[in-house]
This record gives C-alpha cells, sequence and structure tokens, in this order.
DNA sequence: CGGGCTTTTGACGCCGCTCAAAGATAGTGG
DNA sequence: CCACTATCTTTGAGCGGCGTCAAAAGCCCG
C-alpha cells in the first residue's frame, strides 16, 4: 500500500476518465478533486477493508478487480461479488466496513479522506449526480447477480459467469480472446453457489464441447460465444447496451 | 392507480418522513419538493413497472410491499427483490424498467416527472445526498441477499427469510408477533432459489418444532425467534443496528 | 355447489455436494 | 538445478437433499 510517485497521480493518466466519480465534473471542479484526492495499490490477496474494522477513506477502484466477500460462521469465505474500475470501495456515511473487500488483481484506488468527500459532494452537483449513478449501478449488479443465482442449474451459472466476465474485464468483446480469471475454482464457486469441484468439472466439460479453451487453470479463450451464451440460458448477467 | 384525494397528499402524514427522500429537507424544500409530488396507489398484482417499457416517473414507496421480479425465457417469473417504504422503484436516470415491480399489498408511491426529479436533485443537495444513501442502501440490501443464497441449506434460507421479513416489516420486534407473508410459497421460493414444496415442508416443520405458528397460509407467528436465528445460521439478513 | 388457485403431502430420481486421492503448479531453500 | 512443501486443480466414487411429478386437500369467489 504505498501512494507516491504512480503514474495515475497524474489524472491525465486515468484509465477511467469516461466512467469516474469525476466524469461528469469541468475542469474547475476536477481541479479541486484532484487536490484533495490520493493513490493506493494493493497487491492481490491483500485486505482492502474488513469486516468491522473503521475505515476513514471513501475510494473507487481505478484499476484492477477486487471480490466482495464475508467469513461465515463456519470459517468458509463467502464471495457476494466482484468490483471492477469505477466501482465504489467504501460507501460514503459508512466508517466501517461490512463487508471484506479483497484485491485479487494488482489493484489501484483512488482515495478520499471520508469528511473531505462528503463536504466535496455538497459542493459539487455534478460530483452528487455522478456519485448516486454508480450506486444505483452496483444496486442493478447485485440485482443481475441475484437473477443468475435464480438459475438452478450449475452449468447456466457457470456460462452466465463466464459470459459476464467477459462484459465486465473487456469493454470491446473480440472473438477467441483470452480472459484471466481473477477468482480461484473455490472462489468462482462461491460466487456462483457451487461446489469447487462442479466448477472445475464443468469448466473441463465446455472445453471438452470446444465452447472455451484452458489455456492453463487461470487463463480460458472464448471459442464459441454463442453457444456459451446459449448455455447460459435466459440470463445474460448485465444486458444492457454498453 | 389513481392520484386524488389520497391521504398522504398532506405530507404531514407521510409514514415515512424520517426516512424518505426528503428526509433530510427543511421545510422550504420540502414545499418545493410538495409542489410537483404526485400520489399514486397500486392493488396487489398489479404491475407497477414491467421490464422494457418506459417509465417517465421516478418514485419512492410510501406503503406497502412490491418484488423485484423478472419473467426468465422458460416463463417463470424469477423474485430477486423484495421493496418496502423508502425503496427507490424506478432510478433517477433510467427512462425503460430492466425489472418488473408489482405490487403485493396494496402500494402507495410518492411519484416525480423524470426531468423533473433530476432538476430538483441538482438544486437541492440535501436530496441529492438522501438519494445516494438510499441507492446504497439497496446495493447493500442485494448485497446481503446474495450472502443468504450462498448458504447452502434450505433451512438456513428459509429461516433467514423469516427473520428479515420480522426486520423490514415490523421495525419493533415483539414477540409472538403475527407476519402477514408478502409472497406464496411459489414466490418465496422464486426469491430464495428453492422449489415451491420445499418452502411449504420447511415451514410445516419449523411449525411442528415449535418455532412458529401458521395461522394461516399467509399469516404466521413467531414462537421462537432465537430457535429461528440459530436455524438462520450466520447470516442474519441486515445484521447492522437498526 | 363447482371451478380455479394455492398449499400440502407423498414417492422417486437426479444433480451436485462430500469425501478422497492423485496430478499440476509455484514458491522456497539447500 | 533439484527436492520439498503448500496450494490449487482435476478426477473418481457414492450418497443424500432437493427438485420433479403427481395427487389430494383446502380456500376463495361466483
Amino acid at each position: 500500500m504505498t501512494n507516491d510517485l504512480h503514474p495515475f497521480q497524474d489524472c491525465s493518466n486515468c484509465p477511467i476518465n469516461e466512467m469516474a466519480l469525476c466524469s461528469k465534473c469541468d475542469d474547475d471542479e476536477r481541479d479541486q478533486i484532484k487536490a484533495i484526492r490520493t493513490i493506493q495499490t494493493f497487491a492481490p490477496g491483500q485486505d482492502i477493508t474488513v469486516q468491522g474494522q473503521s475505515n476513514g477513506l471513501v475510494s473507487t477502484i481505478v484499476e484492477g478487480v477486487a471480490t466482495v466477500s464475508r467469513i461465515m460462521e463456519d470459517g468458509q469465505r463467502q464471495v457476494a461479488g466482484l468490483l471492477f474500475p469505477e466501482d465504489i470501495v467504501t460507501r460514503p456515511g459508512e466508517s466501517v466496513a461490512s463487508v471484506d473487500i479483497v484485491a485479487k488483481t494488482p489493484v489501484t484506488l483512488c482515495c478520499f479522506e471520508r469528511g473531505q468527500f462528503e463536504d466535496m459532494v455538497e459542493e459539487i452537483p455534478h460530483l452528487a449526480s455522478r456519485l448516486s449513478e454508480i450506486a444505483f449501478d452496483e444496486r442493478d449488479e447485485a440485482r443481475e447477480h441475484l437473477f443468475l443465482l435464480g438459475r438452478t442449474t450449475s452449468t447456466e451459472r457457470l456460462a452466465s459467469f463466464l459470459a459476464y466476465l467477459l462484459h465486465r474485464k473487456n469493454r470491446r468483446v473480440g472473438p477467441t480472446q483470452v480472459i484471466r480469471l481473477p477468482l480461484s475454482r473455490d472462489e468462482i464457486g462461491s460466487f456462483l453457489g457451487l461446489a469447487l469441484e462442479t466448477v472445475s468439472r464443468h469448466l473441463n466439460a465446455f472445453a471438452r464441447k470446444g465452447m472455451i479453451e484452458i489455456v492453463d487453470s487461470r487463463k480460458i479463450r472464448i471459442l464459441d460465444l454463442t453457444a456459451l451464451e446459449n448455455a447460459a440460458g435466459s440470463v445474460p448477467l448485465r444486458a444492457e447496451a454498453s
């Protein structure tokens, strides 16, 4: 976790200018934001927030993937969501984290001290407006996942998950594109309500049918997107236009 | 669906003054809001929004319960969430509904024309601030349900669901209190990822164990809340303080 | 009283979880 | 460069919970 000399200190290098919190702001407003913003980075596996621990920052993901999870009473980690660039890490108005957020790839955050952030939101309507947009996006994202989990068969869930990853990680969907899976079989299973063995079996079944290629355990190539979408059934996660 | 002569036309009768969209606003701001607000009511079973249909209103629930659902390709209705007073029905910035919202009890809405609402949010920071709070609340609500669905056993899911209903419908939780179930066995099953028969069986099993009493098929009485919470396991939905 | 809908209850079979063990892969230190 | 360990993945075998199918019972409304 560092906050100096990072290339994104210069907002012009920011990879999510078009969809970030500040994306509706004019240059003056952006200067104001930039003045109090800090950049932090996390290595894969590092905790960004821990349930029950206080957290003085509000931040958004600029780069990388993180999970939203909790440790259940039985000691298992339950994954309930994924965070991608533009998502909010800790919500405003909540000083104690209600979930664990764990980096799964190298993660870069754009951070604000909570009090300063809340003041700024009051002063800059463009910021407030974008903030609630993002909050609704995340609500809808969670709802889409709920619809997905409503599908009972494990094949549908897994195929939907792959389609979803393709959508979130690569805005430009090309054929025969390699996706790096940010999660282990275990974590995918947790996210989809399946056992890790079931995930492994179906992934290999997809490969045997020629729908995907398993490059290595963390990299797959989509060979037949339409077959995958058919297997996903009626619930393509986040079906709306880009 | 009517919009005249409703008692909530007078905001002083509003049952959710303390948590509504306008709850942070001062009197001047409330007058401004009241001037453009309309009240609508829906009977049980009526569609409030329909997926794919355009909707010119933004509204919040003042009274009643509604489901968030979709019709899947196989023709089944999949329930992904419940809406209670204070929840937002149609999000700002989305003119076409992405889900069906269906009244399950008599529902009263406080409605705004979309354009007017968005202008108003820009002018009144108190409103913008409360709006994103509610959006984050709904996001977290959906996430809690995701954690619930992560629990594999049907008993845990159903017990958690009852505890959740108790929490959302009756802020004051009294012992031996009767809850009216807003959903049929079928809908509960859809919401919990279970077959309706499984719901029915476990409900009766709870009754046989003395945890609940089934007054009639839509009314149950909680007899042993701690037993229910134990059965719910590690994931009490919305565990935070009231 | 009759028709439609919801709920209950029973019987059966399958999908996916569990348990178990062997193969991969990566990281570490000698 | 090669053991050695730890972790993740794959694959197999078996069982059980829950979905499915079916039918009966209860309830509502005309």
